[in-house]
DNA sequence: CAAATTAGTGTATGATATAAACAGTAGTTC
DNA sequence: GAACTACTGTTTATATCATACACTAATTTG
């Protein structure tokens, strides 16, 4: 089905050209709003307690709304996760939800943090930064993979709550006594970061796709027979001749050694891809050294 | 909800569209519905004519009213991609699309494989390898940024169009004549258009802002601001000494030369990334010529 | 020309978010 | 301990969407 949603304009909607669409799918609950209210959108991340207020006592809490809100994206996707569905999860009516987020965008600003959880904790000794730079991308994929409908925000933008800084904390750690400058050391972040990100789309795909039912094979199928269109296309004639001289379409997880003539498997790609940019990496520490 | 999921009524709506959503953002068009609807839908991508069929001639066509729904998302980004507001701009009823494209995803579909465009064509003769790679990676970033609400779809996924490909191919084009085994090539690609597209997530969010009446300073603060919250906070010990070594924030552009002590710019990251990754690539060519 | 077929219209439905007005209650204050 | 009131949760109402259904008119084919 369907296409996902929209997503709306904070502010008013009076003028608004622009509200929320639909059906496609959209996204975005990137920054929206001015200023001040983006201020507002990040504070709600930072700050869990409600007013400790005159009144009744709030049958739930934020934490409480945002596990719902989590849970529903969880079992169900994306789009499934309306006001509604998350009220009632927690029996509530649809409007009790106002009351603890002013409103959706803001839920899921905090719904995408809590989300994220935290990185690994280094267990052992410290070890290399190489291993450890890599164990770390491997978890960022593990939690995106885990968890699709995060990657169908744009959640890069902007309310950055204190899970996402976790996870940037986390990296730098692995990093934090070469002899990067700190400069260098963000860049190193946001390579790694935007590599695994970017490579990892696929396997969230996939992910996505199994979660609503869709077996590999059917997944792999479909994605496989819009890149074989290019087959005998004179339009792609080097993708063309690539994809005819592979054997099969994608492999999940094959027994084999890696092999040439084997199209690798999506994890032996991520993998190959990481090594090239940690080799990167490296030779740049390493040019470091020589000054 | 219980919709969606597994579907039930094959026939009549199956799909329900789901909804939109609204206000946080959502995203999606990936791959929803069993294989034969991807299949469909894919088959739109590729598939241009309407059939000559037997009665009034249709005042459209799927590219008129891609372009239209192009239009609206350049102007007023994604949440504003409505069937009626496009319908709107070319003079249409809103039902008068479903004579195009049986549902909204398949529009979107459709819009995003056009939106791309195609990559630049080599004018000069070729070059090395790796200034060609830089020339696609720029030229894909400029893309994505040029159209912020691209990237707020996961488009990765399943319905791969023509321009699509073209763009992998072009991708192709510039390692064809190395010795990379046809494997690698894809991986490589692979590499380059994940470190492209998740690196440029920042630059889109801050293009996305911008289009949006956004100025750069208020962007900058937003997400700066959410940043400095690590600065003191025990949590993030390194990241917030980072953070307070550094001169300012985020800087747009610079005349300066980058120098040690300013952050860079985030194209200068952009590229420290790049060459990061390209050296990788380079590196392990340079292994296979030893064998 | 008549039958068949299809483009575009009008109107209806159901999902959503969210505003506005209301109701009940637990702290606070006198 | 009575009155007050800041809040919480409910009800009701509005607006926007996607999209189904039924209908009219154009156009092609036999």
């Amino acid at each position: 089905m369907a296409r996902r949603i929209g997503q709306k304009d904070p502010k008013s909607h009076p003028a608004k050209p622009a509200q929320h669409s639909s059906a496609g799918p959209t996204a975005a609950t990137s920054i929206e709003g001015n200023g001040e209210e983006l201020r507002k959108r990040s504070g709600l991340l930072w700050d869990d307690q409600l007013r400790p207020g005159r009144g009744p006592k709030p049958a739930a809490s934020r934490a409480v709304v945002v596990q719902a809100a989590i849970s529903v994206a969880d079992k169900h996707g994306l789009s499934a996760l309306t006001m509604q569905a998350v009220a009632e999860r927690l029996g509530f009516t649809t409007m009790a939800l106002y009351r603890y987020f002013p409103n959706k965008g803001a839920l899921i600003d905090a719904s995408v943090d809590a989300a994220m959880g935290t990185p690994p904790q280094r267990s052992g000794p410290r070890e290399e930064w190489r291993k450890e730079v890599k164990h770390w991308a491997y978890a960022k994929r593990a939690m995106l993979c885990s968890r699709p409908w995060l990657a169908e925000l744009p959640f890069v933008a902007a309310p950055h709550g204190p899970n996402w800084l976790s996870w940037h904390e986390a990296f730098l750690q692995t990093i934090a006594d070469t002899r990067l400058s700190p400069e260098d050391m963000m860049d190193v972040l946001s390579v790694v970061h935007g590599y695994v990100s970017g490579n990892s789309d696929t396997a969230i795909s996939l992910a996505r796709a199994v979660s609503r039912g869709i077996s590999f094979e059917q997944w792999a199928q479909a994605v496989g027979a819009d890149l074989c269109r290019a087959i005998g296309n004179p339009r792609y004639p080097i993708l063309s001749a690539i994809l005819s001289s592979q054997s099969g379409g994608i492999s999940e997880a094959s027994p084999l050694p890696a092999r040439g003539g084997r199209p690798r498997t999506m994890d032996e790609s991520f993998d190959f891809g990481l090594e090239r940019v940690l080799d990167g990496i490296e030779h740049y520490m390493d040019s470091l050294k020589e000054l």
